[in-house]
DNA sequence: TAGATTGTTAATCGATTAACAATC
DNA sequence: TAGATTGTTAATCGATTAACAATC
């Protein structure tokens, strides 16, 4: 493991836009140009063409890109054949709904347990996954190698099962709580900010709503 | 309406976690400086100020701010006392958590009908709220004034339903299906990737989890 | 060939951070 | 007062976009 990735954050999250977009294609189509995707996408010409170099083969003047080729590369990088598993705290609403989500395996993500501090809730089955007393989060995590975990519990809980989480093992955070969290270096947050996305749309409106 | 705002949009979405830190302050703490702002939120301090400086009235040196002067002005700002009603498309697990998640209330957010085409929760009502078929979305929207629809339908879906929603008179959209949409001049849209998300938590594994 | 398209280098843009004077 | 803190101006940084030569 001696290269350092090269791939900027901005890049690597548009990464599954193009891997969507190319997977939607129609079969007949062969090649691509990144002038097209990026019309499609509405995102520069130049972006996509550096985006795509990154982690494909290049293309060829007048022709394009091999679609099939882009795709497996793109899928390769972001390793969609390799199955993360994640557990999840917080077997709410939101919980509730992203374990009944079956678009994320074709991402690469299965989330194989639910945790909660309900007795209500404990013992029962979310789409066929259990949910179990927060306790044994640490050895279901170290059992099973799990490095992923997904936060969906009120904010006021979250840095606590944070904390339970970095103490299992676990490795990369998905919150989705509005809080910022605290972890150790070599454990990686990001954060679902609903919050903040609800401020840019309410905002618009209250402006009369002119520009794009 | 004759300003145009000056607000960045990378401050506007922080906005909100500076309110809800403020917020969950002891009662005891009536003044704060932006430094332990910043120090708790892990942003820059300048930074924080410069944000504060938009909406509020300043601070006094060795003193900060005061606090409760903070919430207000960021909660007007926010708007968070007027509340924005809202529809949304797809009453599937995504959909159901948002009609079901408490918390948008605080922050000005009503989601008031669903709309799905599947004839199975057509007339169902979820946390009281009913699910009707889609053809009525224009009239309800015109009816109520409502400018906010929330996208949760499969993403090969998702551009006719944001058709429909700018033909109904909706000018703000929140999309989260996997899929960029295309909208005219004066709706917006706020994108809620969880799967440019996920690339960056799956990353981080698979480099081995090195840096911060 | 002609020209559409790639890929690279340079310029621009916006946001963040550093430096520092003002002030309570 | 001394010094913690604000607020502003300048520097830095990273990402996006423009310009253009290379090429199939």
């Amino acid at each position: 493991m001696s290269n350092a990735n090269p791939i900027s954050t901005q890049t690597l999250r548009r990464l599954p836009t193009y891997y969507d977009y190319l997977k939607s294609l129609p079969a007949e189509v062969k090649n691509i140009s990144a002038t097209s995707i990026a019309r499609e996408l509405r995102l520069n010409d130049v972006q996509v063409r550096k985006d795509l170099a990154l982690v494909s083969g290049g293309g060829k003047p007048k022709v394009g890109y091999v679609v099939e080729h882009l795709i497996d590369d793109i899928g390769r990088y972001l390793r969609y054949d390799y199955v993360d598993r994640a557990v999840l705290a917080g077997a709410g609403n939101m919980g509730h709904a992203l374990m009944c989500y079956e678009g994320f395996a074709r991402y690469g993500l299965d989330i194989v347990t639910a945790f909660d501090n309900n007795a209500g809730v404990i013992g029962t089955y979310i789409n066929g996954k259990r949910v179990l007393p927060i306790e044994e989060m640490g050895s279901i995590c170290s059992k099973q190698d799990i490095k992923i975990g997904i936060i969906t519990v009120p904010a006021a809980a979250a840095q606590d099962v944070c904390n339970i989480m970095v103490q299992s093992g676990i490795k990369a955070i998905w919150n989705f709580a509005a809080v910022k969290l605290n972890t150790p270096k070599g454990v990686i947050v990001q954060n679902e900010d609903l919050v903040a996305s609800l401020a840019v749309l309410s905002r618009h409106l209250k402006q009369g709503g002119d520009e794009a």
